[in-house]
DNA sequence: TTCCACGTATGACCTTGGTCATAGGCCAGA
DNA sequence: TCTGGCCTATGACCAAGGTCATACGTGGAA
């Protein structure tokens, strides 16, 4: 844990809005702090008592089925707060968040958020704009999840993947994001093994291939088929 | 359509905590409309121009998965506002909203509601604790019905039913809500005739029978240990 | 270097549950 | 009273995909 510089906080889209002198406050009761790929952030039923930002790396939130698999809700970035439900009405976190990858976070006391709530109500709003949003994403992942067939889920997937961070590649579109096959059956509520098998029949049939630092969307044509 | 009487706001969790001046303004911007069964109170992609709550009567807010298949997101009555997200950042509704029987609504014109939300910093909080039990819901919801077994997210949800609105009766617990075969499939996220399957071999085996006006839940430990 | 752990890969097998077909009961309207 | 539509019910069939077993490659630890 380490103090942080309060201009950082000027890159966070959440307190950009803020005057110099009150990202000078915060600061005074805000942390840095670096967590390794794999380590636990919070866990489901933590009870939260300090909110969490991500600052660089990449996080993902899931949670436990009945059956004991996990299902990814989520993948955050840099500027994502995490867990603002929790923390908003102290309720215990309904899902897990992990580190993918080496991350920093900031975190902020909960008193002292909550202090800063009432002074800036632009804050409110911003959190108020994230939860909505969240609540349209988790509806959305609800009806993809729900029922159809696994190809399907993985074709939208990698799809919005590709809309949301992909990027232009000269046999296609890359995207910059490494899952095992693991998370990728985590994400579509799937097995390990199923997911491998979808993977290396699309990288034969040179719709998408794996590479060390993401996966190459080929044929997009192909997923946009497969995914109606 | 109707205008409503400013005191019939004071029975509403939301507008309670108002003054009777403040009631009576909002009752000059609201009225109640009433549904039959069936009727749509709003489609998914509809813009939200007012702001739902329900005064009697129940309603299904549900979404059509890629597949084409309906998947029933959650169960709304008296009391409860819908939609409320839509409203809030005037983005699309995410999901429609049905009634599932003869029901009547409160409606306010969304500017109205706005410059209430102004004033009214209470109905704010209001708000955004439904929201935020809306994201617990949800993220419940989509650990629940991804992967794991039919007759295991049947058996859960009637628990769930069982211990929201059950009620006591000298056979075991009768969950007055009456739902078709094809609503139930639609909650658990698999078809009719699976829904069908379930329910007479339950009914059989003397766990769970349907009644005209509900469900009644006689073996209570069978249903826990199912949804394991 | 050797060894173990972990991620990836692939085949064999079998159950769950989706699909299709058919039929009976009930109610509203002609 | 007949009829058509809707919900419930049940059987037959079949495939998607979950489970289990096995194997290979790589990287870190001893």
């Amino acid at each position: 844990m380490e103090r942080i510089a309060a201009d950082a906080l000027a890159r966070l889209p959440l307190f950009r809005r803020l005057t110099a002198e009150d990202r000078g406050r915060i600061a005074t009761a805000a942390f840095v702090r670096t967590y390794r790929r794999g380590d636990m952030i919070f866990s489901e039923g933590d009870s939260p008592d300090l909110f969490v930002t991500v600052m660089t790396g990449r996080v993902k939130v899931f949670k436990q089925t009945p059956a004991g698999k996990d299902v990814i809700l989520d993948l955050f970035g840099p500027g994502d707060p995490l867990g603002a439900v929790a923390v908003y009405e102290g309720r215990e976190y309904p899902a897990s968040a992990m580190a993918m990858e080496d991350a920093t976070c900031l975190l902020i006391d909960r008193r002292a958020f909550f202090s800063l709530l009432e002074q800036h109500p632009s804050i409110v709003r911003g959190l108020l704009t994230g939860l909505t949003i969240r609540i349209f994403e988790l509806t959305n992942r609800l009806s993809d999840l729900t029922g159809g067939h696994v190809d399907a889920r993985f074709a939208r997937m990698f799809l919005k993947l590709a809309d949301s961070i992909g990027r232009p590649d000269c046999n296609g579109v890359f995207i910059p994001m490494p899952l095992s096959r693991q998370e990728l059956a985590d994400l579509t509520g799937t097995t390990i093994e199923t997911a491998i098998r979808i993977m290396s029949r699309w990288g034969k049939d040179e719709i998408l291939i794996t590479e060390p630092e993401g996966f190459l969307v080929i044929d997009r044509a192909a997923l946009t088929s497969i995914g109606a």
